[in-house]
DNA sequence: TTGTTATTGTGACTTTGTCACAGACAGCAC
DNA sequence: GTGCTGTCTGTGACAAAGTCACAATAACAA
C-alpha cells in the first residue's frame, strides 16, 4: 500500500494535473500504471507491429528524429517528463505509420499503461483529454518550429544558439563531437566544423577532440540573436 | 426540416464518419452546426483573441503556412474538405499562440460549431475524439515530411516534384508564378527561377509570364524521383 | 610499439540564398 | 497608337551551405 502510494506520488511528480484530478483518475493510475526502467540506446514504438503499452515519461530523455537517405539526420523534438508517446500511439491507432524515430538518449523511467486502458481513460476523464491535446499542440508547435529553423535561419546562427543551451561542466567545457552538433540540426559535419572553425579564430570558443570550450559568452549569444 | 436534412446531408458528405454514428451524435451536428462561406483572401484565427466557434472545412481550401522575417514563406499544410482547425483551437485552448497564419486561397464552405459545443461533443463522443485524433497525427505527420524535404532534398527535385502534382489546363498549363512556387516551397524567387530556366534549356517545360507549360513528363517524373 | 578507430581538418566543387539591378510584359489612361 | 505603372522574370556577382575525397590527428587497445 505504501508502495502504491510512493508510485503515484511519483506520476503526479511529472504529471502535476493529476494531483488536482477526482479520486477515481487517481486510484485507476494506481490500480494500472506500471513503472519501469528503459536503458539508454533503446530504440522504442517499433518492436511490436503494434504497441500495446503507453509509456508516460517520468524522468530521462528521448530524442525524436527523422534520418535522410544520405546518412544525415534531424532532430525533431525531444520527450522528457511529463511527455509521453500519444502521438505515436495515435499515429499507429489510425494506421498511419510513424514517420520518424524515437530512441533512448539518457534512461527513463516511465509509468507503462496498457493502451485499451489509456484509451478507456481518455474516453471517461477530460483531465486526460486536456492533458493530450496539450501534448499534441506543443509537438507541433516544436515541429513547426523546426521547419522554420531550417527553411530560414543560418547555420551559424542555428549553431550558436544551439552550443548556448546545451549543458556545460562548470570549465564551461561542452562533451560532444562536431558529428553529434551536425545531426541535431540536420547538417553535415564538415559544415559545423567549418563554423566551429570560425568560431575559434574569433576566439569565442576553444576545439579540441570531443569537447568545445565555451570562452566568449557574450558575443556567441549575439551571434545566436542575429 | 428538409433543410435541416440537406445541411446534415452536406456536413456527412465531408465528414463520412458521421454517416455510421449514433443518432444522438447526428442530431447534436444538425442543432449547432451552421453553414458558412468565407470568402478567398480571409485570414482566419487571428480575428479575435479568442476563436469561439471551430470550422469543420467543407469545400474549398486554407493554406496555413509560416512566414520569415526576411520575406520568405513556406506551406506547412492545406485544409480541405473534412479537415478542420482543431489544432489552432488546441493551441488557444492551452494558451500556446498558434505558430503559423492561415488563410483562404479558395472560397471555403464551413460548418461553424460554437467552441464549447464541440468541445461537449469530443466529451460526449468517441467518433470525434478518434476524428480529432486522426486529424492531428495526419498534421503532425504532414509538417515533419516538410522538414525532411526543406533539410534534406534538392530544390530542383522538389520543384519537378511540385509541378507534377498542381492542377494543368488540357494543355499542360501551369497557372502560376515563380513568387508562389517559391513561397510554396520556403526557397526564394530567383533560385525558382534559375531552375526553371534549366528545365526549359532542357526542353521539360515552356516558360512564359504566369504559367509554366509542361512538355516532358516523362524526364521531369524521373527528376522528380532523383 | 603498432595498428585501429573515431574525430577533425581541408580544398575543390556544386547548389542554394542574397542583392542589386535590368528588361519584358500586361493593362490602363490618354 | 503612346506612354505610364505595376508585376513578373532574367542576370551577374557574391556569400553561405552541402558534397566529396582524402589527409592528419588523437585516443586507445593489442
Amino acid at each position: 500500500m505504501g508502495e502504491k502510494n510512493s508510485t503515484l506520488e511519483k506520476i503526479c511528480d511529472a504529471f502535476p494535473f493529476l494531483r488536482d484530478a477526482g479520486k477515481d483518475v487517481r486510484e485507476d493510475v494506481t490500480a494500472h500504471a506500471q513503472i519501469a526502467r528503459i536503458p539508454k540506446g533503446t530504440f522504442i514504438f517499433f518492436e511490436g507491429d503494434e504497441c500495446k503499452q503507453l509509456a508516460l515519461v517520468l524522468s530521462g530523455s528521448v530524442r525524436v528524429y527523422k534520418p535522410a537517405e544520405s546518412g544525415r539526420e534531424i532532430t525533431l523534438y525531444r520527450l522528457g517528463k511529463g511527455d509521453s508517446c500519444v502521438l505515436t500511439a495515435s499515429c499507429i491507432f489510425s494506421r498511419n505509420p510513424f514517420p520518424a524515430i524515437a530512441y533512448v538518449e539518457d534512461d527513463i523511467e516511465v509509468a507503462a499503461v496498457p493502451s485499451n486502458v489509456f484509451r478507456d481513460w481518455v474516453n471517461r476523464f477530460e483531465v486526460w483529454r486536456n492533458y493530450v491535446f496539450n501534448l499534441l499542440s506543443k509537438r507541433l508547435s516544436e515541429v513547426i518550429a523546426t521547419v522554420e529553423e531550417v527553411a530560414f535561419r543560418r547555420v551559424d546562427v542555428r549553431i550558436a544558439e544551439f552550443l548556448l543551451r546545451l549543458p556545460r561542466t562548470n570549465n564551461d567545457e561542452i562533451r560532444m563531437t562536431h558529428q553529434d552538433i551536425a545531426m541535431e540540426l540536420g547538417t553535415s559535419r564538415e559544415v559545423v566544423s567549418r563554423i566551429l572553425k570560425h568560431f575559434e579564430d574569433e576566439k569565442l570558443i576553444i576545439l579540441s577532440r570531443g569537447t568545445i570550450t565555451i570562452l566568449n559568452m557574450g558575443i556567441l549569444t549575439s551571434k545566436s540573436e542575429g
